[in-house]
DNA sequence: TTGCGTGCAAAGGTTTTGCATGGCA
DNA sequence: TGCCATGCAAAACCTTTGCACGCAA
């Protein structure tokens, strides 16, 4: 599997690789394909493929239920934390020091040998936190 | 809901209660209260109610796909972060100033507003990582 | 006695699988 | 041409919901 170049899994890895800062469920990416989309089922096997050859990456879904994928290729994601905004569903690649000194803290006080790549902290994302704030204005 | 003191409730708050640093699947529940465990549907119904309430809390499953429940009343879950053994499903609460050192990291330098409760490090706990390791050995 | 909680079964949603067809190399 | 990938439909799975009965208060 994954051996031919086909339409569904081009179109498939060309709309995640475009935002890479964005995840999508497999009804997002179904949807956004548009009318030469290939059918879900296609869409559950691309990933399951993409996700096991490191192309792509599967995080549980901050909103609801379910899980999203996101373009994932040449990053090294396995060294660094991610971090996903709760209301746009952006994730962000932690690239900076603190992983090596999260990982040695909790390693060293907590004897917790922590698997960054598969850690995930949610919260909003800077342009998220603004709309919100801008939201509750003075209330 | 949740006015009447019932067998299934107590019992599956006791389990939980017994063992504050374990997470339970749904099916966990349900077997581990043997003969007398209340239906799946109402092991369902009765997480649901404690999780509003807060007395239990909610996490994705790092293992299998679906979701664990874990007893939480009185820890001041919000406040901190949370580790989860990917071996054996543990829970840890983080309890200690990276909190707020990391929030602080987190909204300075890359503009994310962590929400700790809800933020899960994956990872391997200390019992875990030794077997793990007495296994591998000398390979 | 009242009405909430439960069990059972059915429904709902999501993901996986089987099989025949179509497309890539 | 051979084999992989896809579509469709059915199945499997997990979770929620409806309804009638039993139990707590």
């Amino acid at each position: 599997m994954g051996v031919y170049k086909t339409n569904g899994k081009e179109s498939l890895l060309a709309l995640l690789k475009s935002q890479p800062d964005r995840s999508f469920s497999v009804e997002q990416i179904h949807d956004k394909l548009g009318p030469d989309a290939p059918g879900v089922s296609t869409v559950y096997r691309l990933c399951s493929n993409l996700v096991r050859t490191g192309e792509i990456k599967k995080y549980p879904d901050s909103a609801k239920e379910g899980y999203v994928f996101q373009y994932a290729k040449d990053l090294h994601c396995e060294a660094h934390i991610h971090m996903q905004c709760e209301s746009c569903g952006a994730i962000f690649h932690l690239s900076c020091d603190m992983n090596e000194h999260l990982a040695e803290h909790l390693s060293e006080d907590h004897g917790f040998i922590i698997d960054p790549s598969r850690s995930l902290l949610l919260g909003l994302c800077r342009s998220c936190y603004e709309k919100r704030s801008a939201h509750v204005g003075n209330a």
